[in-house]
DNA sequence: TGTTAGCACTCATTAATATAGAGTGCTAAT
DNA sequence: ATTAGCACTCTATATTAATGAGTGCTAACA
């Protein structure tokens, strides 16, 4: 047997291309036959066969069993997406037609961004046919543009911070001893003076531990009402995600086993797993920062079995989320990553806009 | 052959009760044999199947096929959970147990609602291995205790809405034109004297309505204002449901059917679908108005072969929400009743105490 | 030297068949 | 009224056989 360097030809990514592309499409091993008829390269199938046999060496393929066709291996789905995928020549109308649809769901007035996000994760399952989650923006890297106290009872207080984007957090929280007019209002002073243009990092950072020492008289009070503001612009980021059609995964034999499909959709349900997909630091480049995860690649464990495609959205100048599509290994890339860049495209354009 | 009415005799029930006590346990249909042994009747098999077949022409049991013991009808299950059923002996450990572990989960800072209820809809799953969902409060019932304005930005007003039970809602609005600081309290007052301690339900009614007519000079913007509060008083209530534990249904052979399963999954995730559980009117009684619906009583199509079975919680005077728990219909009634007993009461406690 | 036809072989899937067992309904005896 | 006994039904399971898709290898070919 002869030993050299195996390469990686133009005719053996021709035909790597044609087995993964069947593939995406039936979900059933391909054999050398369909390869032979299937491509342009008039070969027959005894040749693709040792063609097929080099790419299962080189881990491109490989053989469920014995007798059966060739499969791709996650090493050949990220040589397709890396390499071999083209940009797909969609139809303009179809693309037209989903921005449309698109619309017309954005412009039924969402004034809650939690609306919005339910609605476009919705939308996204039903177009794709996979699994969608969307996360709430992060708001991190605002800053704090109005704080607001008042008294709602004798010995309560009500905090409403109001960042950029005009985000609105509150809380309520129990005043030791009731507070008078005059004290909320220097309270009301001291937060808005102090706070206001703070990113939220920066007041967790230390700032309010510098306040507690400054506060004169009313010392008790404006720790607690610092740590309530702190707790109000921090809390519930993890639990913001929204997700749909979960149920999806049915449609795909190989998730649609049991134990499979149980471990899946649970990750969904207990929305906190999904944390570990969001993009915690998102470089602005034209490509919508998309992803793409295949196979064990994706951070979380149970989607082992799963592709990941992600993307990052911006509703506004720094107020940014994560858009995550989950399918099977064999998920349709190409669509995908276009429905994927169309959707953020048209986000930052009917919002950026406005 | 005789002609007469049937009775639903007392040994009769002994052994619907025995046939639906096995069945809740094993899913399986039940033999003549087994119920022979099972109970403390001292009858023959041959006897049990005599009676079985009465019980089947009165409509209480049925054979899935010729040859096969047999599985409760809906009515079976009905006169099982009106009259047969008894009040579950449970060890007293286990109860405590449970209530313990709960307050383990309530003892660790909740303050926000929403953060408790998923809590709750969580331990409820993992406790039950059934399917669990929990709505927000709703608090149409509630008074208005507070109303704030406050501009954010030049042309931006935020406004805040606090009701009993301290909780706060708020929208921010586009006002066509900058406000001063003047007008800025007027509003204030206005919707303050005007709208504190209405309810809800009164305010949509037909007092903004009222109002809006009187406004005087700034009748626009008193408009949009108004309309505003209504909206953020109005919005959401039917998106808050939590659910937890849905995968449970893969556990019971006759639900986890691939078709049946979607549907059933999908339902839980599309939330709104669960509203019609909600029991709109909640008549005080000291059974936390628990309702079991039995297969197609349940006013969800998509859970036609399941059993529902909800109750009410209090968390304050007027503050009221729904918890179901979803399962198959052979679930275990007593103890879902029971489960579902013990943790309102417990909310109840706990709540009201504060 | 690369390509192809041909053939024996493997293995999953499907269909066909047999077997075992649970449970019933009915009859006749107690 | 109750029960033992038996023939019968129907599901579930295991066994076997048949089918066919696909491979790897060899030898012939351009």
């Amino acid at each position: 047997m002869e030993v050299r360097e195996m390469e990686l030809d133009d005719r053996k990514k021709k035909i790597l291309k044609s087995i993964i592309r069947n593939y995406l499409e039936t979900g059933e091993p391909v054999g050398s036959r369909t390869i032979s008829k299937f491509t342009d390269l008039k070969l027959s199938s005894a040749t693709i066969r040792n063609e097929m046999a080099d790419l299962e060496e080189l881990g491109y393929i490989i053989q469920p069993h014995t007798s059966a066709g060739r499969i791709p291996t996650d090493k050949g789905y990220r040589l397709y997406v890396d390499d071999l995928m083209e940009e797909k020549e969609r139809q303009v109308n179809e693309k037209e037609k989903q921005v449309d649809e698109m619309k017309e769901f954005l412009i039924q007035k969402v004034d809650k961004v939690e609306t919005l996000l339910q609605q476009m994760a919705r939308l996204l399952a039903t177009n794709t046919n996979y699994a969608t989650m969307i996360t709430a923006p992060q708001y991190n890297k605002n800053k704090v543009k109005f704080i607001q106290l008042s008294r709602v009872e004798a010995e309560k207080l009500l905090i409403v911070v109001v960042i950029d984007g005009n985000i609105v957090k509150n809380t309520i929280i129990d005043t030791v001893e009731a507070l008078d007019d005059e004290t909320i209002l220097q309270l009301n002073m001291l937060c808005n003076t102090s706070l206001n243009g703070l990113t939220i990092d920066e007041i967790n950072l230390g700032v309010i531990a510098k306040l507690k020492e400054q506060a004169g008289v009313h010392k008790g009070i404006v720790g607690s009402v610092l740590d309530a503001v702190a707790e109000a612009i921090t809390v519930d980021d993890d639990l913001r995600i929204y997700t749909s059609g979960t149920t999806n995964i049915f449609q795909y034999p190989e998730l649609s086993d049991k134990n499979k499909a149980k471990e899946l959709i649970n990750a969904f349900e207990e929305k906190r797993v999904l944390t570990s997909l969001v993009h915690q630091i998102v470089q602005k480049d034209d490509n919508h920062g998309i992803q793409v995860y295949i196979g064990s690649e994706t951070p979380i464990q149970t989607m082992k079995d799963c592709s990941v495609v992600t993307a990052t959205y911006e509703l506004e100048e720094g107020v940014q989320g994560t858009i995550g599509i989950i399918g099977p290994k064999r998920m349709d890339y190409d669509k995908v990553v276009d429905t994927l860049k169309t959707l953020t495209t048209q986000l930052d354009m009917i919002y950026k806009k406005t």
